[in-house]
DNA sequence: CTTAAAAGTAAACAAGTGTTCACATTTTGG
DNA sequence: CCAAAATGTGAACACTTGTTTACTTTTAAG
């Protein structure tokens, strides 16, 4: 069965995400299994196959999940006012289920952490790390606030995301987890608040003049 | 004179800040400075030394960065609302230095991401990781917001320290550096001017009662 | 039960690791 | 100028690295 093969994959997951690929040896992987290197290598070519692996996982699991939330973006261009309170629910819903996903998932949380230890090796990792985590999800929520006709869409985007992103690392660093994932979520309800109350603002304003 | 010394602490870290200590082997520093390794242990009697060094002197130079720039938290309890004012005006001012220092400056700058890098190795590093950058900073503006007396302290230091947190790395991989400098003012002026509006609203109600 | 494929072992490989040492050069101060 | 201290060299040290190889055990199907 091709059992061992998955736990390598988690195990060497964990591993970067501890320590980095660098610092990892195949040795490490293989003895927090119990085998020997050589049984690794029947299952993976070498190191970097490992990696890539786990590389192209992630590719396949972001492009499912993104699918499943997917807002219909044609649509929304077309006639915002009439979307906008459902955009920014789904948006809202979108945001905690991906802060519960790079937090708790047993391989996001540690996907994200590896990304985060390897980004500055190579311009592949600054992609995928600015795509997963940092500009990535910022220039989305820009663009759906900008398509809403918000004003400011980027500083609003930042101030909608940033939170999330910055609750990853305390995250990572609290000891009382479940206060974090609470505060996370306590944020968005609030600026999801803040942005409808506005939108509602604005919408009456464009209908007067 | 000592300048090899120096010359050796900035390109390792400079190194460790890309690459990771771990990954960045003694051969590679010397290397990069056209010496040979024999010559950098008359400097430092071994790797791990060079590395508590950049983190001696980060310590030195926070202390006194943040004594600069240093509120007087003690007045301030006091008498919250006289100074409330001038306290979210330095903080904001204190946040854009910080944010310079984190991005810009020669030694901030690759410390941020050595510490990135670290910060799941020990404790230890987990800690300075969320000192300098996460948790700690975080706190700070809670604390001060708290002591103004504003309702819901987390939630606001969130929304007004996470767009700092989440630039730093957008300004890693950003083309624009200069674009995500302003966007990242923009942000703390905006919220400066939502902070003292709404601190306004607070008296007065405050007042009235 | 047999047999062939899959999975695991242990030793070997060259190359690279951090560190030390005996020696050479350069810099500095009396 | 000369001696001593500082700085640099390059080879050696024992050890670890990723990978391969020859050989054994386990697994699974006909």
């Amino acid at each position: 069965m091709g059992q061992t093969k998955e736990k390598i994959l988690i195990t060497a997951l964990e591993l970067f995400a501890q320590n980095g690929y660098e610092a990892v040896s195949v040795s490490d992987i293989a003895g927090q299994l119990g085998i020997t290197k050589g049984a690794l290598y029947k299952h993976y070519t070498n190191k970097r196959a490992i990696f890539d692996c786990i590389i192209a996982r992630m590719e396949r699991q972001d492009a499912q999940r993104a699918g499943e939330f997917a807002l219909p973006e044609g649509i929304l261009a077309q006639m915002p006012e009439k979307y906008c309170h459902t955009s920014l629910e789904q948006l809202t819903a979108y945001s905690k289920e991906q802060f519960r996903y790079w937090t708790q998932d047993s391989f996001g949380a540690p996907f994200r952490r590896m990304l985060t230890l390897e980004q500055y090796r190579c311009d592949e990792m600054a992609r995928l790390y600015q795509q997963y985590l940092a500009a990535g999800p910022l220039g989305y929520v820009t663009d759906l606030l900008g398509s809403l006709r918000f004003d400011h869409p980027q500083q609003r985007a930042a101030v909608f995301y940033a939170p999330m992103f910055l609750l990853y690392s305390v995250y990572d660093g609290a000891e009382d987890k479940e206060a974090v994932v609470a505060l996370a979520d306590d944020c968005l309800e609030r600026e999801l608040q803040r942005l409808t109350g506005e939108q509602n603002i604005e919408r009456t304003i464009h209908k007067k003049a």
